[in-house]
DNA sequence: GATTCTTCTTGAACATTGTTCATTTTCGAG
DNA sequence: CTCGAAAATGAACAATGTTCAAGAAGAATC
């Protein structure tokens, strides 16, 4: 076996499908939501027949789940990108980042956190792994704000601040509910934030 | 028209299978989730035809929206029953009450939060409120503790730290995720409160 | 370039499941 | 008992995920 591929004629035309295939899925479930993704639209946007969607992805979750990994992995880039000189404001930069992602992305945020598999087939560790990863990324500041905490007690508290924050903005975006308004939100989260660091005795910076 | 209704066999043909129906598609939902919700099932269970459970409920969508009626009914029963003479144990109570309920019915839960309706029907107002007043159950120990703040402000504290608790909870108890034990949830729970409450200015009780 | 072999693509057929509705059954009123 | 209204029935339909035998397309060999 020749370890210097060369990417075929074959191997050509079957990622650009791929990647249109996935492209026109997000589309679906960003605009109009994850029941509204069907395999024969897709199939027909992307002008091939279902059995290559099948083909591509084995089945239906596969699509879906392939969706949700990239929007994770997207999630994640953008919440790397917070500045980290100040610590303080790392927290702070995570959360409003975590809420501007989820205002923009709102239907695919809902794709990971609700889809369930078909039959009890379990949800693919990866994902999960990385969703947990994106949420320990207040461990490091976390850290360095309370330098004498056990690791272990700082760890918990990243993912308890974390999820809590995702309570507030999942709930806070659910236009079913009484929608809170996306400003309005921020100075919430900003709000809550100020409150639990100052539990923590943290002092704020402003 | 007299108002003196004596209940025909009819009507008690009638409420007895909506009553049998509501709690073997309850029963599903509990134990299997959801998805695993068909009609027929339900149909064969309460050993009647489809056609029954369409008179009655309309359509399925119908049946999903009566069960989780009747789970924030329960829940919010639940959360009343929560003591209320000291406004801090009461808070403890509520998100403690709500862990343990939301412990004993994911499934149900998760149908309240996560259903979408078919099409782009609205999702029912009167459920929608009893969410939010549940959720605006922590409103009046806020008051209590906070005398001097604004009302509509603690209106707004009130359902960021349900929100808060809510994130906690549901995550903490996905076992897609990295399943927390359930007494480590309550623990963590009860720690996010402290540092919450201290960061308010409370102090707590122990 | 022709031939052969492998792989991918196709789309009709199937399986599952929500929904409808003409027909039949049941119940209550007169 | 009879008749009309209401309810129940379940076969048929519609939407949608899934499979697979047959054909098409590309790669490999000569």
């Amino acid at each position: 076996m020749n370890n210097v591929q060369e990417e075929s004629l074959r191997d050509r035309k079957k990622n650009r499908r791929r990647l249109q295939i996935l492209e026109i899925a997000r589309g679906i479930i960003a605009t109009k939501g994850l029941k509204s993704l069907k395999v024969r639209d897709v199939a027909e946007a992307a002008g091939c027949s279902v059995g290559s969607v099948y083909n591509e992805f084995g089945d239906f979750d596969g699509v879906i789940l392939t969706v949700n990994r990239e929007t994770v992995r997207a999630l994640t880039a953008r919440l790397r990108g917070v500045p980290g000189q100040d610590p303080v404001r790392q927290l702070y930069g995570l959360a409003e980042t975590y809420l501007e992602f989820f205002a923009e992305h709102a239907n695919l945020l809902r794709s990971l956190f609700e889809h369930r598999m078909e039959d009890d087939r379990p949800y693919p560790d990866d994902i999960l792994q990385m969703v947990m990863d994106a949420f320990a990324l207040m461990h490091p500041p976390l850290v360095r704000l309370l330098p004498d905490a056990d690791d272990v007690k700082i760890a918990l508290l990243s993912r308890t601040l974390f999820s809590a924050v995702h309570g507030i903005i999942s709930l806070g975006l659910e236009e079913r509910m009484v929608a809170v308004p996306p400003q309005m939100l921020r100075q919430q989260v900003d709000q809550f934030i100020d409150v639990h660091l100052a539990g923590l005795g943290i002092l704020p910076l402003r």
